[in-house]
DNA sequence: CATGAATGAGGATTCATTCAT
DNA sequence: TATGAATGAATCCTCATTCAT
């Protein structure tokens, strides 16, 4: 098995090191040697998959981004209800965030704060166009109440992050009870 | 009448400026010179004002936290009917995320990254019982879902922060019609 | 005796250093660290008097250049006849170089070498006047060969940063015989 | 037919490109990384050709000193008068310097500055015995001064350096006019 | 012979903090 | 109280060199 290319195990154990050691101590406080030590890689190797940290934080935030949509969308497929497609969609979500919540907490942190630029947020927010269309149908045939995508989103969609981050806080545990209400309390939101 | 005492005024100066810096470039990127220098001050005379830059993150953020419960409440009072009390603290929350966007960002910044210290934390969450009460007292009546405090300000409450930095990142703009909507899917998602 | 502003002998010991340990070394393998051992003071330090290591060279280099030409022209004054003029220039350049070689070296690597950048090098050139000034009577005069006044300093001024440079390679030991013939040769090669 | 040897055309490149480089920017400045690209090389390859970084450029000296001498005292035979000989050799090393300016000043930047080591730079020296020959020969006769070798070369030889240096920052453009000039400066400061 | 990946050591620079005034 | 100067300890990043293939 020759190594003939840089290789994606090494990659990869980068991007986790990246993300464990953000979301423990932000990003001031993740110098590039304690990522390096994590991934069991010299400081050195870093610059080899990434050109400086600044870019491996936007690669980090974008390919957990993505991985965080392709998750979200997975079992979803738009031959469904309005109704159910949402309940698919938000409980993979849900489900996401709650048990990746590494994946999701570092999520959170880039999305508050002005850690990435702007290319790579945008680049991180295209991949959503599956709920912006179920929503736009839901609008369509009256289920979905005709508000902005924004606060479709912040109402029905975002409080999982809040949730999230107080589980990780350890103030609350979220259990299944609270899932269902949590998805109640966001299709009442939206539902026409 | 010569000055005996620290100065308040170069105090909030430095509060002010350490807002800002963190607001725009973030907690890394924002060096204790630049915060000096934005607040016409020595870099020195800030360990006059506080104990080292941690303490001066801890204590910007419970300041403003404070100025934000100050503000959330001011025009409540608990002789209001639960509904009508909701939306009086609804719309100061959303007055104050929307229009003192500066320290709702800052705020943003700091509940979803572990740049504030765990105490400071705590410090900031106290002020909110005025709304822990109203829900409890509508839970009580039947007016309030009976869920968990978590819930109910996920959902009511934390959308606003999405909004706002939505609209700070100029991809929104919030119109009085979408502050109605919004209020009204707050108020649908916890309601009974 | 307060010590209210940033001190000029510390600011005089880091170029002095620089001149050093340039010309012992060479600019690669010279670090900044390095410099500021010599000059007894922290690294950090050396950025409170230049912007950079690029800057740090650059000023030296004007300062030394500067330096050299007013010892060129101290005792030189255009009342002067022109053989007599470039005679009193000559011999005080000549000692310049070598005595003060440590300057002349560091000169010599500079003029020679892509590490200064074209504003400080034009910057350092603007010294000669009184040279050219000089050749220039001596040519309406018929005194000097109507050469331009690059050949006329390649020939009577460049030579002896050439031997100067042998000195300190220890080749060759200038002494006071030397230097009259070198002034012959150098006579020789412009007079009319 | 398969090479059975390192390439001669490797190593050509590697030097080639280490003139290019140094000349441009400067020894400091000029990684093996660059040199090996510029080469079309892999920077582990330059290691199959040099030791080091300092015995590439120590080899990158030789060789162009070499090449310099060789080009100098090709048409030269010790048949021929004194100033003529001289004439001939001067014209030579004028040729050389002024069209193979890249060479020159390689060779300037390494003969001013301490990035050659010591043994490297006697081996330089050694190839210039015909000049020296022939100036023996005239002091013999009387037709030169009988300076110090050191001297004679600082003053017919080295001024071309300067003018070199010179025309490549262009700051002045030689003509064949300017060399005739030069030569009668070059002659009269070491003639009898 | 040739290479791309990998790295440890080191270099320029920044920064939170202290000190002398 | 207030400050500008000073600094040691990091931090990001580069680079000469080596190694596995």
């Amino acid at each position: 098995m020759p190594k003939l290319q840089k290789s994606i195990d090494k990659r990869n154990a980068l991007i986790k090191a990246t993300i464990a050691l953000v979301n423990n101590n932000g990003f001031h406080a993740t110098p590039m040697s304690k990522i390096a030590k994590m991934a069991s890689v010299s400081p050195a190797t870093i610059y080899l998959y990434f050109d400086n940290k600044q870019d491996l934080v936007n690669k980090t935030y974008i390919e957990v981004k993505a991985k965080y949509s392709d998750y979200s969308f997975e079992t979803y497929n738009d031959t469904m209800s309005v109704k159910n497609g949402f309940k698919i969609i938000w409980k993979r979500i849900a489900s996401f965030k709650l048990t990746e919540s590494e994946h999701a907490f570092f999520l959170a942190q880039c999305d508050n704060t002005p850690i990435i630029d702007e290319p790579s947020r945008q680049e991180g927010i295209k991949h959503l166009q599956p709920l912006l269309d179920l929503w736009a149908r839901g609008k369509k045939e009256g289920t979905i109440k005709p508000y902005s995508d924004y606060i479709l989103y912040a109402y029905s969609i975002n409080p999982l992050s809040f949730l999230m981050m107080s589980q990780k806080r350890e103030m609350f545990e979220l259990n299944d009870k609270h899932i269902e209400e949590a998805f109640t309390a966001a299709w009442n939101s939206i539902k026409n």
